[in-house]
DNA sequence: TATGTAAATGAAAGTCATTTTCATTATCTC
DNA sequence: GAGATAATGAAAATGACTTTCATTTACATA
């Protein structure tokens, strides 16, 4: 009996054909970077995902995991966040439900939130002649762990 | 007559003294730094305040504009605004309220925001167990006069 | 007002994430 | 299957920012 299929294959295969119908070619080397995002828990750099991807296929650069974020960002497959850093993180835009951030500023896990509520200052810089094209946001603090530990080293 | 004195000028002092408790010392470079910050219409990279503070003060290095927005952002006479590709922006925090930006995709201007609406955010983010401390909230888009050049353009 | 000391400076060198170059390889169209 | 051309990877380049270190300077103290 076969194990089931993982659950984000079908997923990968849909990516694929948007990749392709947008004028890129499919390589083994792409599949294992859109297969390591998939994999991440949350949003991550370029070179978590390159550690990741090189388990599926070895002999992927660095460089080829850059060019296929941009690719991957560029065509709306996914996302970048930016932390205080200034590190670019990449996140699979899995459903194009638009989210924000929750940054832990002790352990760096990062937390989807669906709430957004840009709305009034959209408007308000409607009023002062912009265009509002896009935004970031992005909250910092604690998660529930680290605030636990914090306590406990006390 | 005397010229009346530059409306900034009363602040640069209330700058230095605050610098200056905070066990800094004075120097030609910072005043240099401190007044090229005030005189910028909007929050600008380091090289920009470099430039301008060369005028006061010409010898002054790269290096040391570095250090010195460092130590204001340290001390919170000034803060940071993040761009899309991670560059750093500085702005004197004139008066300690809490805004927002509106960054222009073309020409780079950042103009100020006051309305701030992550309330609920924090919310959201409590409810998933976070302790907000902070946040960052940038708007992208186009200014009025870029839109319009880019209507004459077509 | 002199002086010692630690902070500040600037030039050059160093980081580090990201991008570019270019010769080679591989995909996909015909 | 062949040819055009997109994609790859290694190395070098970039660019914003930081560190190092010898020299200068501010300012507390004598």
């Amino acid at each position: 009996m076969p194990r089931s299929r993982a659950p984000s294959e079908p997923r990968l295969e849909g990516r694929l054909r948007r990749l392709r119908t947008a004028g890129h070619r499919i390589t083994a080397q792409r599949k294992a970077v859109l297969r390591a995002l998939a994999g991440m828990g949350c949003a991550c750099g370029a070179e978590d995902i390159h550690a990741r991807a090189r388990r599926i296929y070895p002999r992927l650069g660095l460089v080829t995991v850059y060019r296929t974020l941009g690719a991957l960002v560029r065509e709306g497959l996914a996302q970048t966040v930016q932390l205080d850093d200034g590190r670019i993180r990449y996140e699979l835009r899995d459903d194009g439900r638009h989210h924000h951030h929750l940054v832990c500023l002790s352990c760096g896990a990062i937390a989807r939130l669906e709430t957004c509520a840009v709305g009034p200052l959209q408007q308000a810089g409607r009023r002062r002649g912009f265009t509002v094209t896009a935004h970031r946001l992005e909250l910092f603090g604690y998660c529930g762990d680290c605030r636990s530990l914090e306590r406990e080293a006390r």
